[in-house]
RNA sequence: GGCCCCGUCGUCUAGUCAGGUCUAGGACACCGCCCUUUCACGGCGAUAACGCGGGUUCGAAUCCCGCCGGGGUCACCA
């Protein structure tokens, strides 16, 4: 085990209480980016002090999706990716990584606090707190705690909370002013009276955000902390406890926020309302989803404030066959983003390399990363923007990439898509569908039509009246000579296929619009698919044939 | 409301620290044209911004002040 500290050492520090957030993600990001381009230590740790929502579960979800974006940490969490390349470990002696396990710890630090007089106990409950708050509020004042506490002796107070009377630790806040350097902001001044003697310690002796997070950062040796503008008015807190816990202050830089186009936070909300509104507009009376009873649908759909749980929200989702917005990283990967892109877009929310460069990577992000270049302003996210670096990206991959990462994705995601066709047919698609398609998901869509029977195939009236029964069944004609001639064919690769297609279009001086659009509604009930050729090797001939046969039995049956 | 932060095309941004080379550059979106067997891709082109008002200066997107607008935060959550 190595001793010596690396010079630059960032960290990464989430809540385990839900999904990694697409604006955590940047956080992460942007630390990580820091660090390696400094030559440094990129850190994990879990911030589980909430006994009551935190959860393994989300942790390992956590985990899983810095893998997958690959965001690696260098201390934390042992966890193994899905390349089989482990992350983690603790190379400084730095653990325990939970803060859950490093209450005697914090205590150790929060004795020393108490023994100079920098803390003291108090014994106020919740409820009264609360009541004082809300009479401040009614008053139109501004709440602080009265440090009523400190009218008791201290003697006393020790004595009680000895005793086991409940109680919670404050800080007590020197009465100077406090400035925070900021790497983004620069410097930020907050007057003296402004931070009041906030809660170090709970009720049930685990230590607030606030102490545990000064004291880890310390400990483990954190050198920059890199994190969202949100947290801009706790610094000031942490950097007085800095000082009476006779720590370093580290490097800070607070990054702007992420929001929506309209300006709203980017929260499970959204799924709420993409989801609401879409029961309004089909107006359901009963609930299609298992997860969800009837009452409950009606309460959700009429009451704004209720939700839903995003298990809940997906299934219905699902049922109801839109798509939620993508908040979380986990979204992003099942709606079929590329983590180097999801990476490549987030850099660009709030920094820029300069030289009008936007395309890179994330070895690229780290070499050229630098806190000075982080911007001040908020950034909406823009969805179209971020499916357009996809689509690039997916256009730029070779067939085999793209074949091997949709395959890989479709075995998560989308299993029917690789249990349903044969390796050459799903590579065939694969083929057909890179050019066109924007993201794995928009891939698994546009597949559908190879999926389907002969039999369960919806003609689009639209398109069958244009192409097909237009002009006097002009197209239907067609069609019943396309089906002798591609029944007829040798072999049903795509070369074979768009020869004999040519072949037939040229004997009848048709253009091949005229041919490859009957053959389109034939086999995929509508006009839009990949090239025809590629199509109908992808069905093979017989699936090909069929399928005529039973568009012209439909049209027929439209006709009589 | 108190405190704090921010303000360049619709959006993300370059340019601001060291004022002139900015008649403000790039990207996404939008619009138009071309390509085309559908849908896409692709190619070309166009529209589009320094929040407002005062200063300072020969000269301001860049410096100063005021205003307006947006955001964050005010928990025994993190």
């Amino acid at each position: 085990m190595s001793t010596e500290r690396p010079s630059v050492v960032t960290r990464f520090a989430p809540s385990p209480t839900g999904h990694l957030h697409i604006g955590g993600a940047r956080t992460a990001l942007f630390c990580w980016a820091l660090a390696h381009g400094a030559g440094g230590s990129f850190l994990l740790r879990i911030e589980d002090t909430d006994q009551a929502r935190s959860s393994e579960d989300s942790t390992r979800r956590i985990l899983s999706d810095l893998a997958w974006l690959g965001i690696a940490w260098d201390q934390g969490p042992n966890f193994t990716d899905e390349a089989g390349r482990s992350l983690g470990g603790d190379p400084f002696g730095v653990a325990p990584f939970n803060q859950s396990e490093r209450l005697s710890i914090y205590n150790e630090h929060m004795d020393r606090l108490l023994a100079a007089g920098d803390a003291y106990h108090a014994f106020e409950t919740p409820e009264e707190l609360d009541a004082q708050r809300k009479a401040a509020l009614a008053e139109k004042k501004q709440y602080r705690y009265d440090r009523a506490a400190l009218e008791i002796l201290a003697e006393e107070r020790a004595a009680r909370a000895a005793g086991g009377e409940e109680h919670v630790i404050r800080f007590r806040v020197p009465d100077a002013g406090i400035t925070v350097q900021d790497s983004v902001l620069g410097e930020v001044n907050i007057k003296p009276g402004e931070v009041d003697d906030f809660i170090i310690r709970k009720r049930d002796g685990f230590p607030t955000y606030h102490f545990a997070v000064v004291v880890d950062d310390e400990l483990m040796g954190v050198t920059h902390v890199v994190r969202g503008q949100e947290h801009l008015a706790n610094t000031p807190r942490h950097v007085a406890l800095q000082k009476a816990l006779g720590f370093r202050t580290p490097v800070y830089a607070h990054t702007p926020l992420i929001f929506n186009p309209d300006g709203s936070k980017m929260s499970k909300r959204d799924k709420d309302k993409a989801a609401r509104e879409a029961c309004k507009s089909k107006a359901l009376s009963a609930s299609p989803a298992a997860s969800i009873s009837d009452e409950e649908l009606t309460t959700w759909v009429g009451d704004k404030r209720s939700q839903l749980s995003i298990e809940q929200l997906e299934d219905l989702a699902e049922h109801l066959h839109i798509g939620l917005p993508e908040i979380n990283v986990e979204d992003f990967r099942a709606a079929g983003y590329l983590p180097e892109v999801v990476c490549n877009y987030l850099a660009l929310l709030g920094w820029s390399p300069g030289d009008d460069i936007e395309k890179f990577d994330n070895a690229f992000l780290a070499e050229r990363f630098s806190l000075s270049r982080i911007g001040k302003s908020n950034a909406k996210f823009d969805r179209n923007k971020l499916l357009a670096f996809n689509t690039d990206a997916l256009a730029d991959m070779s067939d085999e990439d793209f074949d091997r990462r949709w395959r890989a994705w479709c075995e998560a995601e989308s299993p029917e898509i690789v249990g349903n066709l044969s390796e050459g047919q799903f590579s065939m698609l694969a083929r057909a569908l890179r050019p066109r398609v924007k993201t794995f998901l928009d891939a698994a869509e546009n597949a559908a039509f190879s999926l389907i029977d002969a039999g369960a195939i919806e003609f689009d009236e639209k398109a069958v009246n244009k192409v097909l029964l237009k002009n006097d069944c002009a197209g239907l004609s067609t069609l019943a000579e396309l089906r002798d001639a591609l029944g007829a064919l040798g072999s049903f690769d795509p070369e074979s296929v768009q020869s004999g297609i040519n072949a037939f279009a040229e004997e009848r001086e048709f253009g091949l619009g005229k041919v490859a659009q009957p053959l389109r509604v034939a086999v995929t009930g509508s006009t839009v698919s990949p090239p025809i050729d590629l199509t109908l090797a992808v069905l093979g001939q017989d699936e090909v044939v069929a399928r005529i046969e039973r568009c012209l039995a439909h049209c027929e049956s439209l006709q009589s």
